[in-house]
DNA sequence: CCTACCGATCGGTAGG
DNA sequence: CCTACCGATCGGTAGG
């Protein structure tokens, strides 16, 4: 591991527990074991520390879903498979998840602009197939919009409790999420639902 | 409003937009048209008003869920009004709710201890409706506090996007939320609930 | 509520 | 990678 990748995460670590603006460049150099001006002698400033971070992930996050997409399927399969590549990324970079989703909103136009419109493209991502799903009868949904942001606010609150030692796997928390998110807390069907249950117990 | 409540108010906003660490007293000074120094003749300190926002929303929420588990009946019911109580307090309390759940952090000793174990508390009441509806046939879900925290990670995002002026009512919120979560996406049971479904078509 | 100011700390640079 | 240091800004106080 290089230097500048060693300082990447040791910052990415200290962004996640103190917040970005309450750590100092002190902070990370006495975690590095070094001074604080010899930092710069591998990246350029505090800020594109974060900006690295950020954009790493969202390239994380894009190839998770290409791959998930990739093997088509209804939409039912779909969304598992992009659920699952979303925790997968998650739980695989925890620390910089934690950024990645918390931090944005300290970097600076240009590029946090260019960081926004990425999460919507992501956020689309998921649209789509619920729309698909929608469309052809699969799913059933108050608003696409609202479903994607609950489905994806779900998922993303794995990275506050994820232990890579706990008793579940990536995999495991992917399925169960799966589960909660597509078939609900209920034993039964109920409310706009009850056209469907309606119609299975003929 | 006193000038206590003023700077309360304020001072939320700006930790809502730019993170606790990242507002400085200037800004909250400048922001009131006031110089920096007069904000002490109201408030102790910085953290001051950081604690009483956190403090004030923990009231907020056990109260909503209090006055929501009140009325009794199923576990659908109880879990149904628990959701939508916790809505309201977050759309009538936006900026205060994002401070809440996101610059806690900032707190320290012995009150982020403090506030940790009211977190805890109140996870367990949502925690407590599953594992009511799990145990008598009403819910079936992998794990009572993984399903706790999926649900109310979906709920907290809530903050991020709802705008009062927009089209849903906190009350339709609530309620797209509570289907979304009880019947999921899926217009058929699957997997863990074929048991279920299969029953139902006998 | 202001002026005047404190010591501490911030991100970052110069020069080696 | 370090020493030495910069101007700016931080949260907060004294005294009125």
């Amino acid at each position: 591991m290089s230097r500048k990748e060693q300082i990447e995460r040791t910052a990415t670590a200290l962004f996640k527990t103190k917040g970005y603006s309450a750590t100092s460049m002190r902070d990370l150099a006495t975690a590095l074991g070094i001074e604080a001006a010899s930092i710069y002698s591998h990246i350029k400033s505090k800020e594109e520390i974060l900006q690295r971070v950020c954009f790493r992930m969202a390239q994380e996050f894009f190839e998770a879903i290409d791959a998930a997409e990739e093997a088509g399927g209804s939409a039912t399969d779909r969304l598992k498979r992009a659920i699952a590549a979303h925790v997968q990324v998650l739980t695989h970079n925890k620390e910089a998840s934690a950024v990645f989703l918390h931090e944005w909103r300290h970097l600076s136009e240009p590029l946090l602009g260019t960081y926004l419109a990425l999460r919507d493209k992501y956020e689309a991502r998921f649209r789509e197939i619920i729309r698909a799903g929608v469309k052809n009868g699969e799913f059933a949904v108050p608003d696409e919009k609202f479903a994607a942001l609950t489905i994806l606010s779900g998922l993303n609150w794995t990275h506050t409790w994820y232990k890579p030692e706990g008793k579940m796997t990536p995999a495991e928390i992917a399925e169960n999420l799966s589960e909660m998110l597509l078939n609900g807390l209920s034993t039964k069907k109920q409310a706009l639902h009850d056209t469907y249950s309606h119609l299975n117990t003929i």
